[in-house]
RNA sequence: GCGGGCGUCGCCAAGAGGUUAAGGCAGUGGCUUGUGGCGCCACUAUUCGGGGGUUCGAGUCCCCUCGCUCGCCCCA
């Protein structure tokens, strides 16, 4: 028979990894407390409309990277492709939304029907955070001062904040003629993507990697000409309030986002070590999303953070010393039918007093049994055999004194004497 | 969806048309059924991702296919 293998894209985690994982969720979760941010969990299936209304339908999201299918009962699901949109959803739903705003923050798997590459997953993992009911650009740079944090925290380097301001709805559709009308000038210079995007998504021509189409974009009109003042004033408030901050950002008005529902500040953190898929953290404010999900005007900020490529860094980063699993405290040895049952019930006394315990259950032969006792780094040996038993004491061995000598206690003194 | 690279044991890895496919790590058993970290011995790929072809002969050459990987696209 053919070995069954994990579906492509979709990757498991050994124990080796799981350590960094747990790092950076142990990391993340405690920035948010800190912040006072709740943690919210939403389904990872959600009809399919939710998405095609939230994220836009024109998007790449959602016109060909979604995994969609029919349920039993016909309707049409969505394996999430993001947080936001469900977050929003149910804020809406259970009326959070009339308690004031809202900080939450979410993390688990998202699916995205795309060519795995590095740092990049059809399952794939992030963490966002989601403040509800805040206009204030204060609180725009404040969803990124978190982020920031949270990224010095782990101790990454070589990190950039890109920043950019899409404007209004207005803003944006005044520049969008603008920009085509420009660019339908210029057709024929336009890369293919380009050329079709015009028509769907012009905007993100502006971010195209081809240099013969940012060449030409050299010449065409900005989206910063395009912002009216309030806008503009705006876009100088967040920048104010992150200088305050001391958070270094460069201005990048190519900088757009693929999901329609971003507006005014949008950004980006960039890792210069990730290859192509460098973006960590992306992000900005949505004000228009709660409403046109059925819900009350809500101004919005929000960023995701991309669990793969957190995790890519921190593993360069992060010592494996300090992340390897814990020895335990005790190894268990024991040979023979009385020995083997006293050590059973004494393994699960010293757990229960919060020792970390490893029973061997092998039976092998007592040189095996301490060879494994010593490769997995246990400080302490209980060593059971057919004579402790018959008198139901056992052998304390200090694993890392080898000239030390051995004590025999009863089971009750060697659980006082391991926890002193 | 489109390009490039790669595919030999659980992991790393020799092998570049010619008898039985090195080695290291890990694993298992033994030397040693009562004391570990060292050492020694043994075992662990009828087979080189899969299929077809060329050849007297293929892991080594060709074709197809699958998978992995990097990039484009897209995004976190």
């Amino acid at each position: 028979m053919e070995p069954l293998q994990s579906l492509r894209g979709t990757v498991d985690l050994l124990p080796a990894q799981t350590p960094f994982w747990q790092r950076v969720e142990a990391v993340a979760r405690e920035q948010f407390r800190r912040a006072g941010i709740a943690e919210i969990r939403t389904p990872l299936l959600e009809v399919t409309e939710l998405f095609a209304r939230g994220i836009g339908e024109g998007t790449d999201v959602v016109g060909k990277e979604m995994y969609t299918f029919l349920d039993r009962g016909e309707r049409s699901c969505t394996l999430r492709p993001e947080g936001t949109a469900s977050v929003v959803r149910a804020a809406i739903q259970h009326g959070l939304l009339s308690q004031g705003p809202q900080r939450l923050w979410y993390g688990g798997p998202m699916f995205r029907y795309e060519r795995p590459q590095a740092g990049r997953q059809r399952q794939f993992h992030q963490i966002g955070l989601e403040f509800l009911g805040f206009a204030d650009p204060r609180s725009d740079a404040e969803a990124i001062a978190i982020a920031w944090d949270l990224l010095a925290e782990l101790g990454l380097g070589g990190l950039a904040l890109e920043l950019n301001s899409l404007g209004s709805t207005d803003d944006r559709l005044r520049y969008r003629s603008e920009l085509v009308a420009w660019l339908e000038g210029h057709r024929q210079r336009l890369d293919p993507d380009s050329q079709q995007r015009l028509s769907t998504n012009p905007l993100r021509i502006l971010d195209s990697k081809n240099p013969e189409t940012q060449a030409l974009l050299a010449g065409a009109p900005t989206l910063a000409a395009a912002l009216a003042p309030e806008s503009l004033e705006r876009f100088e408030q967040v920048q104010q309030a992150l200088t305050r901050l001391e958070i270094p950002y460069v201005i990048n008005p190519r900088l757009v986002r693929g999901l329609d529902y971003y507006g005014h500040t949008a950004f980006e953190i960039t890792s210069s070590q990730l290859g192509a898929q460098a973006t960590v953290c992306g992000g900005g404010r949505y004000d228009g999303l709660v409403g046109q999900l059925g819900g009350p005007a809500t101004a919005a900020v929000g960023w995701a953070l991309g669990m793969e490529r957190l995790v890519l860094l921190a593993q360069a980063a992060v010592d494996p010393a300090a992340l390897q699993a814990a020895a335990p405290d005790l190894y268990v040895i024991s040979r023979g039918a009385e020995a083997e049952a006293l050590a059973l019930p004494l393994a699960r006394r010293a757990r229960a007093l919060g020792l970390a315990v490893e029973l061997d259950l092998t039976a092998a032969a007592f040189g095996k049994q301490f060879k494994r006792a010593d490769r997995c780094g246990a400080r302490w040996a209980a060593v059971i055999g057919e004579a402790e038993a018959s008198e139901a004491v056992v052998v304390l061995k200090d694993l890392r004194d080898p000239q030390g000598a051995d004590l025999r206690l009863s089971p009750e003194a060697l659980l006082v004497r391991l926890l002193a």
